[in-house]
DNA sequence: CGTTACCCCTGGAGGC
DNA sequence: TGCCTCCAGGGGTAAC
């Protein structure tokens, strides 16, 4: 579920609650999410103080320096991962499989497909990390804009929605924000990337921004003393165009909204639309 | 190198 | 009701 604005929404909830804070005790219930979960790891973070949160792609990254050297707790939440604040003592329940327990809260991860993982990064330079290192340009970067995009589509045959959503080109664009975004910049989904003009590229970069900060803002205002719910009904999924309306009326035309398979994942888009 | 297929895992929806 | 199949917002890796 979650996409770069969940994973967003999840950091700017996460940092006024346990920055500044120490992890007194972590536990793992589960030995393998994603990747094992190995006790080097739970030796690694317990005493840590988190410094500050940053975010890479739906990376979550922990920093966790401190006197005896500098360190990473990097959170993925996978497909159906979530972080919630708990009262110290509650129970788990199923999927619950890791707690990092503070003073006075402790902050739950729950996964129920185990999609996601938790991995320590040693030092400081956590953008080196084997998982982060080759990762493409954060969208709502300056840097990113249509003529960056344009070069990156130069050498791509592959469809454009297919290469939106290759983390190794840009990440945080999903399934939903792929469509979304390719349906307000009028670009069919399956046109080869390549052949994308940079007047279109412009456009689509456009609304990828748009498409992500406007789902930011919605997920934000809904956010207290949890950080995100496990998916579900959450607002900006209400104000899809395209996504999951399969058969539908196209809201701009009102022609039928087509779903086709790319990569093995859903695409919906309007064919009147969209070309 | 670029691209696709497969795999990790559980749960919910819908057909029979 | 139960059983079966398919589907799900991710992404790393192997293989072509």
């Amino acid at each position: 579920m979650p996409e770069l604005p969940e994973v967003e929404v999840s950091r700017l909830g996460l940092i006024p609650h346990i920055v500044g804070k120490t992890i007194r005790e972590v536990i793992f219930r589960t030995p393998k999410l994603r990747h094992d979960l190995t006790p080097t790891l739970l030796r690694y973070i317990t005493g840590r103080t988190i410094q500050r949160i940053e975010r890479r792609g739906k990376y979550l990254l922990f920093d966790c320096e401190c006197t005896q050297g500098g360190g990473w707790l990097l959170i993925h939440l996978g497909m159906s991962g979530s972080l919630r604040f708990v009262a110290p003592k509650t129970p788990p329940q199923k999927h619950d499989h890791v707690d990092l327990i503070f003073n006075d809260t402790t902050l739950r991860f729950r996964d129920p497909r185990r999609f996601g993982t938790l991995q320590w990064s040693e030092g400081s330079n956590v953008l080196q990390h084997p998982l982060l290192r080759s990762l493409g340009i954060e969208p709502l970067t300056h840097e990113f804009d249509g003529a960056h995009l344009h070069t990156l589509l130069h050498k791509r045959h592959a469809p454009i929605k297919t290469v939106i959503m290759d983390a190794h080109c840009i990440v945080g664009v999903g399934n939903i924000y792929a469509a979304e975004s390719l349906f307000k910049a009028g670009i069919a989904p399956t046109r080869p990337a390549h052949e994308l003009t940079l007047e279109q590229c412009n456009l689509l970069v456009a609304a990828i921004k748009e498409t992500l900060s406007e789902s930011i803002s919605a997920g934000g205002s809904s956010v207290r003393d949890y950080v995100h719910s496990d998916g579900g009904a959450g607002a900006y999924q209400l104000a899809c165009a395209v996504y999951g309306r399969h058969k539908l009326p196209c809201v701009r035309c009102g022609a039928s909204v087509a779903l086709i398979k790319q990569a093995g994942r859903s695409t919906f888009f309007c064919p009147h639309c969209q070309q």
